[in-house]
DNA sequence: GGTGTGACTATAACCCAAAATGGTCATGAG
DNA sequence: CTCATGACCATTTTGGGTTATAGTCACACC
C-alpha cells in the first residue's frame, strides 16, 4: 500500500532514508495518540533520538509531516474500498459496496482513530494535496465502475460519462469527505443504501 | 410570512405583546450586525429601554431569542423557495427551481448576512427546533413535487414514495443545511444543476 | 393581577505576560 | 563531502486572575 501520490509532495533530502521513515513512524504514533496540534516537532525528534533541526533536513515543515501521515490514512481507506469493490461481480454491486465501504471506513476512522480523522478533516478543509489526491482517486474509481457498467449494458449510455461521474461524485462527496462526514453521522445508517438506490435508479438504461 | 412552527417553542409571557416584538426587532438588528455571541441580553434590553430582567419575562433564554430570529431567517428562505416553485409549470421544473433557489438563497445569506447565517449554521449543528422544522418543511416540499410528478406521469411510480423522497432529501441536504453548505461553496456553481439532472434521471418513468 | 427592576450568583469570556513552538542557520565532528 | 546540532528569532499558545454575561429572585409600583 503506497501513499497517495499527491501533486508536489516536495520533501527535502533523500526520499528513502532510514531517518525519514523513523520520523514518519514516530509521527504516526504521536499524531494518532496526542493529535497533530499537541505533538511538537521536538517530540518527534526526541522520539527518534535526533535534534529538531535534523527533522527539517527531511521535511519542509510540520505540515509536510502531517500530509504524509494523512496520506497514509487516506490510502488505507482507498485500499479498503478497492478491496471491497474487487470482491463484487457486477458494477451495480461494485457501486453499492464502494459507497458502503467508503462511509464505513470513514465512520470507523472517526470513532476508532479520532485524532487521525481530525487531521484528515483538516486536510480536506484546507485542500491539502493528499485530500485532493484522495478525491481524485475516488472519482477515478467511480468512473471505472460506471465505465464497466456501461460496457456491460447495465447502465445507461446517453448522459455524457463525465457528467454522470461528476454528479455521482457530488452525491458521494458528503460521506467520502471526512470534514463533511462528521456532520452527517446521524444519517450514516440510511444514507449509503438509500443514496445508492437513487444513483442506481439514475443509471438505469 | 409566519415563523417556522417549531416543536415546543415554549416562550414565557403573552405570545403577542408589544414588548416581545420589540425584543425580536432589536435582536434581529443586533444579531445581524454584531452576531449572536457579541450581542448581550443587556444590549437588547438597553435598545428597547427596559431592564435585562424584563426580557426574561418573555423568553426562557437567550437561545430562545436566537431560535426566534433563526426561525425568521429560515422562513424567509422557505418562502423564497416556495415562490420559485410556484412559478414553475412542470414538476421537473419545480424540482430544478427548488434546488437552485435553495442553494442560491443559502449562498446569498452566507455572503450578505453572514452573522445570521452563522446562527442558522449553529442551529443546524445543534438541532435547534427551527432548524428541524426547516428540514421537515423542505422534505414536505419535495414530497409535494414528487407526488405531483407521479400524478402527471412525469416521474416513475415503482419506488415507494417515502423512500424516493428520503433519498432526494439526502441529495439536497448538503446544500439546504447551512452548516454543510458553507463547506460546499466551491461546488455551488455546478452542484445544483448536475445533481438536479441526476435526481431527475432517477425519477424517470 | 400586570408591569418592571436592582441586586445577586455561578459560569464563561477575556486579557496578557511568560513559556513553548515552528523554523533557520552557521558551524562542528568524522 | 555527509551527518548532526545548539543557539537563535518571530509567532503562537498557555495559565490563571479579572471582568463580563446569562439567568434568578424578591420586591415595588400601578
Amino acid at each position: 500500500m503506497s501513499e497517495i501520490t499527491s501533486t508536489a509532495p516536495q520533501s527535502r533530502g533523500p526520499t528513502d532514508h532510514n531517518v525519514r521513515e523513523q520520523i514518519l513512524e514516530a509521527a504516526g504514533e504521536h499524531f494518532s495518540r496526542y493529535g497533530y496540534d499537541k505533538t511538537t516537532v521536538s517530540d518527534l525528534a526526541k522520539a527518534i533520538g535526533f535534534s529538531k533541526a535534523y527533522i527539517y533536513k527531511f521535511f519542509d515543515s510540520k505540515q509536510a509531516i502531517g500530509e504524509a501521515i494523512c496520506s497514509k490514512t487516506l490510502s488505507a481507506m482507498v485500499a479498503a474500498v478497492e478491496e471491497a469493490v474487487a470482491g463484487a461481480s457486477t458494477p451495480t454491486e461494485k457501486f453499492r459496496r464502494m459507497f458502503k465501504t467508503l462511509t464505513a471506513t470513514g465512520v470507523n476512522l472517526f470513532f476508532h482513530d479520532r485524532k487521525l480523522h481530525d487531521i484528515a478533516a483538516h486536510a480536506a478543509g484546507e485542500g491539502w494535496p493528499p485530500a485532493r489526491a484522495y478525491a481524485v482517486r475516488i472519482r477515478q474509481m467511480l468512473m471505472d465502475v460506471v465505465r464497466e457498467g456501461r460496457a456491460t449494458g447495465e447502465f445507461e449510455r446517453k448522459t455524457p460519462l463525465d457528467e454522470t461521474v461528476r454528479a455521482i461524485y457530488l452525491v458521494v462527496h458528503p460521506y467520502a469527505n471526512p470534514l463533511l462526514l462528521q456532520h452527517n453521522l446521524d444519517l450514516i445508517e440510511e444514507a449509503p443504501a438509500q443514496l445508492s438506490n437513487l444513483v442506481l435508479r439514475s443509471l438505469a438504461p
